[in-house]
DNA sequence: ACAAAGATACCAACCAGTCGGTATGTAACA
DNA sequence: TGTTACATACCGACTGGTTGGTATCTTTGT
């Protein structure tokens, strides 16, 4: 970036991640997101050739930023990596906080519209899912390891799992209007880690 | 309807059923789904009043034909409740078949567009989503009782899983271009159903 | 004949993207 | 130090095409 604040570029993929989860990427208007960043058109294509293009700027600022937030969290101080993954869990369950555009994924969101009709869009949005699934599977693996467990299904899979049900919890929170539905399902999400690694024991039978 | 075939309107709600799934809603154009049905937009207007009317009657629509579909599929047969819950699962995963845009959910891909901007959408598609897992919720409630399980669960909470992990699948089928990472979504959601349910062993322990 | 179904023509608003221009910063050189 | 040369950042009126929606006409079944 240029000495002089280019800070014009920062605003629109702000404004980019707020408006876009909240009315979706086609329903965006160019003028939406300059209105919202305060930002004229000309800024927004001097930084942007088209719209798309703000698009895959927007899916990598996103991973960027979660990149961050997910790396500063807390869950990472314990030394058990089995409680990494549970406390990362619960991590996502404590931040489904405030309005429903808030706490939904912006590339969830975006790749929705975009993965038949624009490639670009499509990969942005799943390198930045993928990406962050990989550090879930590193705990995992690790889980795996310390806990001797052999399973069919491999670190991989269940990390990309974790994330289906954070998606699809965000999609239920969008018909229902709150994110109660979504922490039940996350709940079930524990749960299933739970009993994979045998932190629980299984339900009691009556009779 | 009418007398005289009133096909317009069903080749509109099919045609919107396809392309939206395909591009999404709002990116699809009213002149895509007159092009689609084979129809004028004089149809279009006679039959539904807005695009958001015709959004709101596909959903419907969607309703009435995966209410059919799951009404006449064979996991029914199973004398054991928890047999049909577990076949429900496998036929879920037997129906991920073809592109991306034949297998996922015409309701979630609207809802995650319309959610904060067209609640008449939103409401279509939560009642299009909350019915079905109502009807899986009744054979989850059946299975409890029969097995006796007492659990911090309730049979609704799992049956929304159950959507939860399906939609979850839909979005990141969509970002890796095919069905695969959905499938293995849905067997982790059927080795949790049977560990709830006592079905299987915990995983071994090594040393 | 008459109402519903469907076709045709059209419009005003809106859209992404363009373009000529300005303002400001930086580097080089005499 | 001052001046020329150039690059980057930004502005906003404008455009060609598209959009959802309307008004009007024709066809069809009863």
């Amino acid at each position: 970036m240029s000495p002089r604040q280019a800070v014009a570029r920062t605003r629109l993929l702000d404004a980019a991640v707020a408006v876009i989860r909240e009315k979706g990427y086609s329903a965006t208007t160019v003028d939406d997101l300059c209105r919202a960043a305060g930002v004229t058109k000309g800024a927004f294509f001097h930084h942007f050739k088209t719209k798309d293009d703000l698009a895959v700027a927007a899916a990598e600022y996103w991973s960027e930023m979660t990149g961050a937030l997910f790396a500063s969290a807390p869950y990472h101080d314990h030394a058990d990596p089995l409680d990494r993954v549970l406390a990362y869990v619960d991590f996502r369950k404590a931040i489904l906080q405030g309005g429903v555009p808030e706490f939904t994924c912006l590339v969830g969101t975006m790749v929705q519209e975009a993965y038949e009709t624009q490639p670009a869009i499509r990969d942005a949005c799943d390198a930045s899912i993928s990406g962050h699934a990989a550090t879930v599977a590193k705990d995992i693996a690790e889980a795996m390891e310390v806990y001797g467990i052999d399973a069919d299904w491999t670190a991989e899979s269940l990390a990309l799992h974790t994330q289906a049900v954070l998606q699809g919890a965000f999609i239920l929170a969008k018909a229902k209007g709150g994110p109660a539905v979504a922490a039940e399902s996350v709940d079930h999400l524990r749960r299933y880690i739970e009993m994979l690694f045998n932190r629980t024991v299984p339900h009691k039978r009556a009779a």
